[in-house]
DNA sequence: CAAAATACGATTAAATAAAACGTATATAAC
DNA sequence: GTTATATACGTTTTATTTAATCGTATTTTG
């Protein structure tokens, strides 16, 4: 229940790694995979992840890396799991592509449908600047 | 990033499913685990955790079975995910017992701390009854 | 052109969760 | 008392998910 996974932690060291910086010093996911040991080719795709999504902002070549895009206080926890996970929901049943082989039986269907609204809500209501006091 | 289990879907299937019967009317694992299409070892493992922890009475024998032996309301959800599965954290690292590799070198050990202790303070606002309507 | 960076699909490995198995114990019905 | 049915609980196996690795292409600086 309820655990965070490594792709939202490293996302979130390199969001502070990088929000440490000035905005013409570019950070290389080289640069963060080192510092922090973790595992390159992981580091890189999770800032690929967020440039893609428009958090960040990719300079390609050699002396490229990474800049803000947008203010952290603009982006909640919850829009930052959504960038790397893409829909995030307590049950998979609630992502509606798979309809669940007990939804026949199931009592707590519209019990889960609001709980996952309620822990959305509280997710959204957390900015990223926020929790990580920049 | 945030999903519930499968333990934690079941206890609340269960309890709804307690919760609609008098004091008087025993439900046994395999009655639940028959209407609800769940694998009985799982829902009695479930039930039998959730007795152990206070929130269910067991009766042995033939025509045994679990009855509410607490208001739903005096429970959270968080009450009930420690109940299943023990101490609840975000990270592994929040568990103490595991010092983390990159301790040394983790830029986000406080937000971490921080975001986890509102998360619980989340989850232990939403009651039981809340969440399941009774 | 060579070096260093991002981009991204595919595969493999590791960790976790879920389910199944086996046995013991308690109690009601007969 | 014997049988049937229930809880209790530790162990093992299987399935699923997550994390990490591999390989190759593209871009840009020097």
């Amino acid at each position: 229940m309820n655990k965070m996974n490594k792709k939202m932690e490293y996302a979130l060291m390199a969001l502070k790694h990088i929000s440490g910086k000035s905005d013409q010093d570019l950070t290389s996911a080289k640069e963060i995979s080192e510092q922090m040991h973790i595992p390159f080719e992981v580091m890189a795709k999770v800032l690929q992840a967020l440039a893609s999504r428009g958090l960040l902002k990719a300079e390609y070549g050699a002396s490229g890396g990474y800049v803000l895009a947008r203010p952290l206080s603009e982006v909640s926890v919850h829009g930052l799991s959504e960038m790397l996970e893409g829909h995030v929901a307590l049950t998979k049943c609630l992502g509606n592509d798979e309809p669940c082989e007990i939804s026949g039986t199931c009592n707590i269907t519209s019990p889960i449908s609001n709980l996952n609204k309620k822990v959305q809500e509280f997710y959204k209501s957390v900015s990223l600047s926020e929790v990580l006091h920049v």
